[in-house]
DNA sequence: TATCATTTGTTCGTATGTATC
DNA sequence: CGATACATACGAACAAATGAT
């Protein structure tokens, strides 16, 4: 048994725990409201700097929402949320992906590869090469909820097949038609992550707390396992999540991809 | 063009945002100490709790670590992560998952299904059914990365398959196998999402900040499309990644699976 | 329409505790 | 031991959004 803290958690940890357990026990309905933090005060004897911090607490652990002159709410646990399939359908040799609303016209930057997408990408570290990058900003009509999508387009690969350099900003769908019409072989894989999102994110995706955020990177790899492009996929995990439909590989555990 | 908010930004705001955009500009490394509260106050002139506060945002945003008495220090953008394999392999009539260090012995508890796992595993909500629960505990042996994974077994399906009520907490692997036994024909669908840990899951994760975590539903579908059990695995995101590969489907986005 | 009380957001000041070097 | 640095806590003031009067 090593050395349990001792000295007792802090005042707002407390009150926050409190009433995340409160909360979890369903002592506040989803979308009733918090004790004001005058309130807080009164009943936990403490200052208001505490009383808020407690409240920020449960803001960052996505509990609860506040909004100015109105107060904090507690979230619902089971809120209605945007579904985004990433299964990719096949039709002979054309393949597609689920459709989502485009918001705005796509823009088409030239750059660097970051060092995410180079690693992915199995690009030399040093030396990172140049690439297309298209930003695609999609809107869920129905719950309003914002995706950001970001395609890859190595130079190296836009040479080889120059279908891809003339429009960058097609739909995936035809980029991959493209690949097709290359004489590639498409293969796929996808790694997911999430964290916080930095501030222009939350511009972004019209976020506004600092919930956190999914990633996905997928990775279209052609003939002799070449990866090809790479799409990067944003969106608030508190809005939308991500399907996946698993089919059994028969071979065992190929590629299992060593760590970074 | 709507009322643009005019108004600055608060103070903290702005600071945390140049400092994140310096640390993404490459112009603190990674590793490397922050300036001190201290020295943000005079550098901005700014009052300590507003240093504070933009120093907190950093940290919210995973940018940052803060060590009490030392400073604060910017994180490696890309530290090395445990790649978790989403995939299921495939040997004649056995499905086997990729294994994972099992760190305790597994703990069943038998549980009135939640509405998440009740909605995925098309409950009827009221009266939500009983289900034997199994708690596992791994760790990736290299990083020490803790992945926590729930087995969730409702009641019905341990009825027709009574050897899953048997050892419920065993291995997933041999958990699919009882059901082929019983003469089910299976297939996944798997559902991802992420969030910040509550109090209790930053304890069993080992978990020192508020960063998130990311959460997958895989459902195990037998004869007829119905859902038979559910697992959640839980894990930090900045520690481990999920990777799935996509297999293209021939059928046209079979089952979409209305929102919630 | 205008006013007012309530509530959260931002910012300052100050003090003390505690870990690190 | 002392200097530095972050963590916690209190008090105070004003701003801004909201909803009711």
């Amino acid at each position: 048994m090593p050395g349990e803290i001792i000295r007792p958690n802090p005042i707002y940890m407390q009150v926050a725990d409190q009433l995340a357990q409160a909360i979890k026990a369903g002592e506040y309905e989803a979308g009733s409201k918090l004790p004001s933090e005058t309130e807080l005060m009164a009943t936990y004897k403490i200052s208001r700097p505490t009383a808020r911090s407690a409240v920020n607490e449960l803001r960052t652990m996505g509990l609860v929402e506040s909004h100015h002159g109105r107060g904090s709410f507690v979230r619902s646990q089971a809120a209605a949320k945007t579904l985004i399939p990433r299964t990719i359908d096949r039709s002979g040799q054309r393949y597609s992906v689920p459709e989502l609303r485009e918001t705005e016209t796509p823009g088409v930057t030239r750059i660097h590869l970051l060092d995410v997408h180079a690693h992915l990408l199995e690009q030399p570290e040093q030396d990172a090469a140049d690439a297309f990058s298209t930003d695609h900003l999609m809107t869920d009509p129905d719950t309003g909820t914002r995706i950001a999508l970001r395609v890859i387009i190595p130079m190296d690969v836009a040479s080889d097949v120059p279908a891809l350099a003339e429009t960058p900003d097609a739909d995936v769908t035809d980029l991959y038609a493209m690949l097709v019409e290359a004489g590639h072989k498409l293969t796929w894989r996808e790694v997911v992550t999430a964290r916080t999102p930095l501030p222009d994110e939350r511009v972004t995706l019209g976020l506004t707390d600092a919930s956190p955020i999914l990633i996905t990177y997928r990775v279209t790899y052609g003939t002799d396992d070449r990866p090809l492009i790479c799409e990067e996929l944003r969106t608030a995990a508190a809005m939308a999540n991500l399907v996946y439909r698993i089919t059994p590989e028969r071979a065992p555990a190929k590629r299992p991809r060593a760590k970074n």
